[in-house]
DNA sequence: GCAATCTAGTTCGAGTTTGAACTAATTGGC
DNA sequence: GCCAATTAGTTCAAACTCGAACTAGATTGC
């Protein structure tokens, strides 16, 4: 009988990206030194890419879309850390500032050492231009569920 | 500025994947008729296109790459609102049988109907052959991930 | 046939994440 | 100017997930 489907191409295909979100966040979180979570890396990892001073809690939100208050945990935990400061905004009574310190960017790198060979072992069973060639189809399909309702 | 960075494109594309998965759950959370999550579903739906009359918690949990306790707490809560019965296994004391009920499938059904017009509307925006393409070599990264280091 | 090892499943404690409700500050319309 | 509506951030309880430790049953080697 096998049931009514979901566009069966779509729907398999986020059921993969589920088992490769779900995996590579619990081997990250494995692997990584001294305790920096899938989150926290990916706060100081956005900073480390983008070279901004600061971002807003609301912004680092935003951008990895994930609520409010997961975000204010997140910068609990880094601020608690010594990985981040935060001030309030001068421009904004609402805002505050978080900006990585020089500690926190260093446990960054350190993740990225640490992960390296992970990625490397990874790589070598993979198609490099295969994984090239899926980046375009996957963007738009995250830029499609990101306004498919707004959070 | 732009410190070391891992396999570039690897890991671009884990980024968006986790976003995805992201998105889709808490899409799916939000919008599943009566109180059935992400997990729950993907289990009854398992069932629904496999038609195996039943299957233990442990291949159950091979299959979603979840811990044992995991699918312990996804099977309960299933069986909790009677959309799965729960007997020992014959052939095996320590096993135990999962078998849907109809009220599950027709529970899945449901879900699957409430989510089609979400599915149809993320499809429009969507090329559906640049989707299937993609299928192959996200396909070969899982099959990657989920060697990469036993769990 | 028995001891060592392995496998299935549960329980437990801790961590992460969400949404809802809240406070405080800003912005927009008139 | 002022009131309504929006936005930034926090707090809270509840849900979900993990890994570690455990029990109980099965398998393997000798």
């Amino acid at each position: 009988m096998t049931a009514p489907v979901l566009s069966e191409p779509l729907f398999a295909l986020l059921t993969e990206i589920g088992m490769i979100a779900h995996l590579s966040a619990t081997r990250f979180d494995r692997a990584a030194p001294g305790g920096l979570t899938s989150s926290q890396f990916g706060v100081l990892n956005h900073f480390a890419r983008t070279d901004k001073p600061f971002e807003t809690p609301a912004r680092l939100a935003a951008a990895f879309q994930v609520s409010k208050s997961n975000m204010t945990y997140t910068v609990q935990r880094l601020q608690a850390l010594g990985y981040v400061t935060v001030e309030p905004d001068p421009d904004d009574g609402r805002g505050k500032r978080v900006r990585p310190t020089a500690v926190g960017l260093a446990a960054r790198a350190r993740a990225v050492e640490h992960m390296r060979p992970h990625y490397e072992r990874l790589m070598a069973g993979l198609d490099l231009g295969a994984v090239e060639a899926t980046l375009p189809a996957i963007r738009t399909l995250r830029l499609a569920l990101d306004d498919a309702a707004d959070r």
